[in-house]
Order: structure tokens, then C-alpha cells, then sequence
DNA sequence: GGGTTCGGACTCTCAACAAT
DNA sequence: TTGTTGAGAGTCCGAACCCA
């Protein structure tokens, strides 16, 4: 069954209202050229300098590359390396980490909100303009919250004394700072059982003011944030990849970026189609949409509805249209779009208020 | 097979607390 | 005053159900 993503897959959905300057990356960068970053500023193209020096000073532009997982370069190998050759990651390994943090918008239009569909925050919504219903495509109203609710005594949970914050869901374990974990996995636990496969899944947005940064090469240790080489370096110069990788604020010592216009050239020339960076988070943690989400439901046990159609409507989430308003309005025909939006106050309206 | 419904997991927000 | 906690409020995934 195809979900509402895989529904609009199509030229709509292709439509991202962000970023709003998104370029394509300039063609002569193959999509297995992992010497670039995926997020630039600026486009590394020579036809764009930086805008200081009468050049065109290019729009932001992000590329996906076919880069190892947990991998992003904005930096090239330095002299001497040679580019290291990846694999597209396994969905099921993916499946296994930890579910990356389901971005909401920050109000959802009543039409989604009704129909507990994603929104975006455009307005009209992509959902609304499918189903062209952007008429109706407003924002709710978020109720008040309510104040002088007597909570309990907190309980102040142990500090963290390791010194790091942990970046949106990627916690530095307590061993140091560098050594991080994918998407929050913990090297801690399970002593054990044989470590997973590393999955080198990374945030797909560095910290910000952070640079993402390539692994280092055999034999390169980097500076641990207090001075001293970071405990995951690789043993003996291997080049065994660190659990997760270091972010930089700027390029580690002995490495620069390219300055604009001197990029290398690609090694294909095959064109790179930008990307959300919302759905290069999706995409990112559940390369295969429909298997992942099948895992993680299954993984975390999900208890799914068993109700059938005279169901009561949600206890925790009045819903606006009463079962008899459903059936009228699926049956009038009234509605446009003929989608789950018919029995939706879209149709008659924005119903505000409607819980209060 | 495609569209609709909605349970409930998940996320976000922010007032109540706690520490300083 | 500042930082933390945790519950309220809202989003939306995805399976069950409905219908042409």
C-alpha cells in the first residue's frame, strides 16, 4: 500500500518549497565523486567565485552524493589519498539503528490536521493542492495551554558530566568526544553481544558552523577536543573507519578545502539532482521507505487499531465530523477530490473551535 | 487496487519546578 | 534568574477498512 509520500511522488512532490534557492550541482561532479560537500554555500563551480572578486556569487545548492553512510566531504583526500570507494548502504541496517526524529511542522493545516495527514508549511499545503482543496487550506488554531496545572516534584535527573551536548539525537558518549555514535546508538551497552554492523548513519546536518569532514586517513589522528588524539582513532593505522564521524569547525590541520574555481572535475560527469534536506533526512535513515517503516513498526511493537468502521472516533482528538457527517458527505458527492479530504471540513469550511 | 479512516506512536511546546 | 523537567497539545505513520 503506498503511503501518502509515495502517492504524491510525483511532480508535486517534487516540489519543495525549500530550500528556495536550491541549485542543481553544476554537472561535471559524478554522483560518486565523494570529494565535495554535500551542503554548499556556494557552489564549487569556477564560473561562480565567492562574489568577492567580481565573480557571480551562486545560490546554495546541496547535492546528494553516493557516499558511504555516515560519510559527507567537504574536503577532498588530502595529497596522496586516493578517494575512498563506497557502497550504498543496506536498508536493513539502517532499520536496525535507532528511528531518526519525525520532523513535524510547526501547525498543520485543519485539512491535514482532520485527516491526520502530513502537512507542510505552505499554505496551501501540497496535500490541500492535490486534492484541490487549497481553499480551505489554513492554519488551525492551537489551543492555550492550560496554566496553574499542579505538577509533582521533578526529579532531577544525573547530569551528564562528560561536558558534551549532544547534537539532535547524536549523544557523545561518555569515552570522549569524538567518539560518537550513529544516530544515538549507544557503544555502551550491550557488552556483550557482537557490535552491529557499523552503520556510519550521521546527522545529514552538521551542528551548525560545523564542517562535516571525511574520514581521516590511515594514520591520522585527529586532535581530540581537549588536545589529546580522539580514543577511536583507528588502532595502528588501519583504515578502519571510526564509529562516527568527527565534525569539524574547521578543516582539521592539513586539510583545506578547495578555494572556489578549483574544484576538481568529476569523475563522470553525471548530473546530481538536488535534494530536500527534509526528505534527504528521511531518505537518509530509511533508504527504503515502506521495508523500514515495516521494520520499525515491527521493532517497536506497535500496537495498530483492530476497529472497524462504527469505531469511535479518537478519545484523545475529537474529530470535527460525527460518523453521520462522514457517511453524508462520502455519499453526496458534494466534495471535490474524492479523496479522504471529502468528509473534511475543508468542504464546508474550517471547523474552529471544534474541541472547544 | 486505490482511497479513506483513525489508533496511537511520536514530536514539540512551554508552564511548573528546581538549582544557583 | 536560569536551567530542567515532563505533561499537554499537536502531528502524522501506517494498518485496517471501504468501495468502485
Amino acid at each position: 500500500m503506498v503511503n501518502d509520500q509515495a502517492k504524491s511522488a510525483g511532480p508535486v512532490a517534487q516540489e519543495h518549497p525549500y530550500p528556495p534557492t536550491m541549485a542543481p550541482y553544476p554537472q561535471g561532479f559524478g554522483p560518486t565523486y565523494p570529494g565535495y560537500p554535500i551542503y554548499f554555500a556556494q557552489p564549487p563551480d569556477a564560473n561562480h567565485g565567492d562574489g568577492s572578486n567580481g565573480t557571480t556569487p551562486a545560490p546554495p545548492f546541496m547535492i546528494p552524493i553516493a557516499a558511504a553512510p555516515g560519510m559527507l566531504y567537504p574536503y577532498p583526500p588530502p595529497p596522496g589519498q586516493p578517494y575512498p570507494q563506497f557502497q550504498q548502504p543496506a536498508p536493513p541496517a539502517a532499520a536496525n539503528g535507532p528511528r531518526p526524529k519525525r520532523k513535524q511542522v510547526k501547525m498543520a493545516c485543519t485539512n491535514c490536521a482532520t485527516a491526520c495527514k502530513r502537512c507542510d508549511e505552505v499554505r496551501p499545503c501540497q496535500r490541500c493542492v492535490k486534492y484541490g482543496i487549497q481553499e480551505s487550506c489554513i492554519d488551525g488554531v492551537r489551543k492555550e495551554r492550560q496554566k496553574g496545572i499542579k505538577r509533582g516534584p521533578y526529579k532531577r535527573k544525573n547530569k551528564v558530566t562528560t561536558g558534551d551536548a549532544s547534537f539532535g539525537g547524536f549523544p557523545a558518549t561518555g569515552g570522549g568526544d569524538s567518539e560518537w555514535q550513529a544516530n544515538g546508538a549507544s557503544s555502551s551497552n550491550a557488552p556483550s553481544s557482537p557490535p552491529p554492523a557499523p552503520v556510519h548513519a550521521i546527522p545529514h546536518y552538521p551542528p551548525e558552523g560545523f564542517f562535516p569532514y571525511f574520514f581521516p586517513p590511515p594514520g591520522f589522528v585527529p586532535p581530540g577536543h581537549e588536545g589529546g588524539p580522539a580514543p577511536d582513532a583507528a588502532p595502528n593505522g588501519t583504515s578502519q573507519p571510526p564509529a562516527m564521524m568527527p565534525y569539524y569547525a574547521m578543516p582539521p590541520p592539513g586539510y583545506f578545502p578547495f578555494p572556489p574555481g578549483v574544484y576538481p572535475p568529476s569523475q563522470n560527469g553525471a548530473q546530481v539532482p538536488t535534494i530536500d534536506p527534509a526528505d534527504a533526512t528521511r531518505n537518509a535513515s530509511q533508504p527504503a521507505e515502506s521495508e523500514g517503516r515495516v521494520e520499525e513498526s515491527q521493532a517497536t511493537g506497535k500496537k495498530r487499531y483492530k476497529g472497524g468502521k462504527n469505531r469511535e472516533s479518537k478519545s484523545k482528538k475529537p474529530k470535527v465530523v460525527p460518523p453521520s457527517h462522514i457517511s453524508e458527505t462520502s455519499t453526496s458527492g458534494g466534495t471535490v477530490g474524492g479523496s479522504d479530504q471529502a468528509s473534511e471540513p475543508g468542504t464546508n469550511g474550517p471547523v474552529e473551535g471544534d474541541d472547544v
